[in-house]
DNA sequence: GCAATATACTTGATTAGTCAAGTATATTGC
DNA sequence: GCAATATACTTGACTAATCAAGTATATTGC
């Protein structure tokens, strides 16, 4: 196999367990009303300084458009889980803050989403998961 | 880090990855009129016995729902890119086939499809590629 | 200071997929 | 042989994201 075939079956077997892992957290996740999405969009804001973060900035870390914040979200504020504030320095910004709501839904659906994760990655290969997480935070700083 | 929030992480990474990967695939393609899931049904089309597959495996290999198959299908037979031919045994099955329209168009536009890829998964971690994909197809082979 | 350019976000239109239900047909178990 | 169940595919309705355009505001360069 040469290698750019290589390349591409590696890319393709990404895009494959990409689904896998999406159907497995939704499916996961939805006891709570959550999908894989508004999981990783609670992860990331309670991780985040303040529990908050410029809506581009989560858009950005999350690999999608500013619009497709936007639309993510609204059922999110609209839940109470996420909240809105300003920024006083810059009109332009609108921080995602989250919500008292939604830090405590992010810690109830933490053991279904850690279900999932471990559906997809048990944790008996913790060796070569260490490889795997090396291997990625490579390549995403090379794009 | 616990191992937890390491698999976490990683899922992220995925994430955020796959994000990458279809954005510089469907860039990269779009001067051939193809998104990236075009070019998957068109790469396994192409690999399979006899140019053709049933719709509910190629539905499996991508990771998609058999009417996401259909609607993916749609606009690519209607360009001629593929063609359906029944199943002699089976009346409930029928094949997507590779049209020489379909090859064409699929060989003329690997190179994009490298170009991208070359983009994401440099081929001068070619190493670290191969130990990539092993990870990639146990963890596959588990879910 | 001001026009040109860039940035953050939203909105209307569109694209691309899933869900649920439906149709047709094959398989299973009695 | 036949009803129950499973499989393959399609379709209508819906969800979830992108694109393009728009609004507001900040930054840049003269």
């Amino acid at each position: 196999m040469s290698a750019q075939n290589r390349t591409l079956s590696i890319i393709l077997a990404l895009a494959k367990l990409q689904t896998v892992v999406t159907r497995k957290f939704d499916a996961n996740l939805s006891v709570h009303g959550l999908s894989f999405n508004d999981f990783i969009i609670l992860h990331y804001l309670s991780n985040a300084p303040g529990n908050k973060l410029r809506r581009i900035d989560l858009a950005e870390q999350m690999g999608i458009t500013a619009s497709g914040i936007t639309r993510t979200l609204a059922p999110l504020e609209k839940r109470g889980l996420v909240g809105r504030e300003a920024n006083e320095h810059d009109a332009r910004v609108s921080y995602v803050v989250l919500a008292p709501a939604g830090e405590e839904l992010y810690n109830v659906s933490m053991k279904a989403a850690m279900y999932a994760a471990n559906a997809v990655l048990p944790v008996s290969k913790t060796k070569k998961i260490v490889q795997l997480e090396e291997l990625l935070l490579e390549i995403l700083s090379v794009s």
